[in-house]
DNA sequence: CACTTTACTTGACGCCGGTTCAACAACGGG
DNA sequence: CCCGTTGTTGAACCGGCGTCAAGTAAAGTG
C-alpha cells in the first residue's frame, strides 16, 4: 500500500536531512502538477512522515512551495558565476554546457523552480525574480568586461531587456528539451549560444 | 459598500454578453494575480452577480480559468497570420508593430493567458500549448516560403526549437515591458525582430 | 541500562474557498 | 394577465489548509 514507509519502522532523521528529503518530494511533485494540485498530505506521505511535521518544518504550503523554489535558485546561482579575463564567446561554450547538465540532473527542481513564475503569489515571485536578475547581472558583468561587447553598452538602452527575454529563451528551449530531448546537448548549446550573440550583436 | 451593484437592481444580460463580462473581469484578475489567489467570490461580487451563477456558465474554477486563456488566445490568432510572398524580414516589422499594439491594448489578457504556462493543469496547459504550436506553425511556414530562410529546414534540426524559444523570448520582453516601458514600441520590434533573425541566421 | 533530549505521531478542531442544488424571479409568448 | 423558460440566487455541503496539545519512540549521554 504505502509504497515508503522505510523498512516498516520510522526513521528519526536530523533536521537538515529531513529538510532536504521534504524539499526533494515537493520539487518531484510541483514539477509534476500545478501548485493547488499538491496536497501537504501527499507530499507527507511519500516522504513516510506525517502531515504535522511538515509544518512543523514549513508554517505554510507556501512556504514551503518558496523554499522548494529558493533551494533551486541557490544551486543554479553557483553555476553560472563569469570567469573575469575569458572572452564571452568562449565562457558562453562552457557555462551552457554546465547549464545544460544541471537542467538534465535536477529536471524535477527546474521545473519546479521556473513554475513560480506564474504559480507563485508576491513571496514566491520575489524568491524567483532575484534569482533571475542575479543571473542577468552576472551575464551582463560579463558582456560589459568584454572588449567585443562591452562598448554596446554605451549606444544601446535595450541590452538588460534583450539578456532578460533570452533567459526565458534559455527557459524555453530547455523545458521542451526535458520533454522529449530529440536534440543532443551540443546542439542546444550551440542553438543558445547563437541566440545570445545574435541578440546582443548588431543586426548582420 | 458593493461597488458594482448596477443602479442598485440587478439586471438580466443575455448570456452571451453575460458570458463575455465574466471573462473581461477574469482576465484582469488573472492577470494581477496568481491562479490560487483569485476566489470565484471575487470574480462574482466585481461582475454583480453572485458566486452561483458562475458555476452556471462554467463547471469548474478551472475551465474558467481555461475559457479565459482560451478567449486571449484566439484573439492573437487572428494577429499573427501570415502574408504569403512577402519577405520574411517585412512580414516580421509589421506582424511584431501588430502584435505589441495588441499586446499594450488588451494588457490584461495577455498577462492572464501567460499564466496558464506554470499555473494550469493539463487541460488548461493544452489550451496554451495549443495556442503557441499554431503561432509556431504559422512562423515556420512562413520562413520555409521564404528564399533567404527556407534553405535553412534541410539542414537544421533544430528551427522548430528556436523559434518556440523566440516566441518565449518575446514573451518575457513583453511582459517586462509592460511593467514599466521605458522603452517605444519601436525600440521593442527591432529588438524582438533581431532575436528571430540571429537565431534562425547561421553565426556571423 | 536508565535518562534526557527531541524528532515525530496522533487526532481532533476551526476556517475558508470550491462546488452543488433546490427555489426564485425576470423576461417573452400566448 | 398568466405561464413557461431561463438567468439567477442563497444556503448548505465538502475537502484541504493550518492549529494545537498530548503523547511516542529513536538517538545521544552518563
Amino acid at each position: 500500500m504505502a509504497a515508503n514507509h522505510e523498512t516498516r519502522t520510522r526513521r528519526r532523521l536530523s533536521t537538515a536531512e529531513r529538510r532536504e528529503q521534504l524539499l526533494t518530494v515537493g520539487a518531484r511533485l510541483f514539477s509534476e502538477n500545478p501548485y493547488d494540485e499538491v496536497w501537504i498530505e501527499q507530499v507527507a506521505e511519500i516522504a513516510g512522515v506525517s502531515r504535522g511535521l511538515l509544518y512543523h518544518y514549513f508554517p505554510t504550503k507556501r512556504d514551503f512551495f518558496a523554499a522548494v523554489v529558493e533551494r533551486e535558485s541557490e544551486r543554479m546561482l553557483c553555476l553560472t558565476a563569469a570567469v573575469p579575463g575569458v572572452p564571452v564567446r568562449e565562457q558562453l561554450t562552457a557555462g551552457l554546457d554546465t547549464y545544460l547538465d544541471h537542467v538534465r540532473t535536477h529536471a524535477h527542481g527546474y521545473r519546479a523552480f521556473h513554475r513560480a513564475d506564474a504559480a507563485g503569489d508576491q513571496a514566491v515571485r520575489r524568491v524567483y525574480q532575484r534569482a533571475l536578475a542575479a543571473q542577468e547581472e552576472q551575464i551582463l558583468a560579463a558582456l560589459a568586461a568584454d572588449p567585443e561587447f562591452g562598448p554596446l553598452f554605451e549606444e544601446r538602452a535595450d541590452v538588460r531587456l534583450a539578456v532578460r527575454g533570452w533567459l526565458a529563451f534559455i527557459t524555453a528551449v530547455c523545458l521542451e528539451w526535458l520533454r522529449d530531448s530529440d536534440l543532443s546537448r551540443d546542439q542546444v548549446r550551440d542553438l543558445c549560444a547563437r541566440a545570445l550573440l545574435g541578440v546582443v550583436s548588431p543586426p548582420g
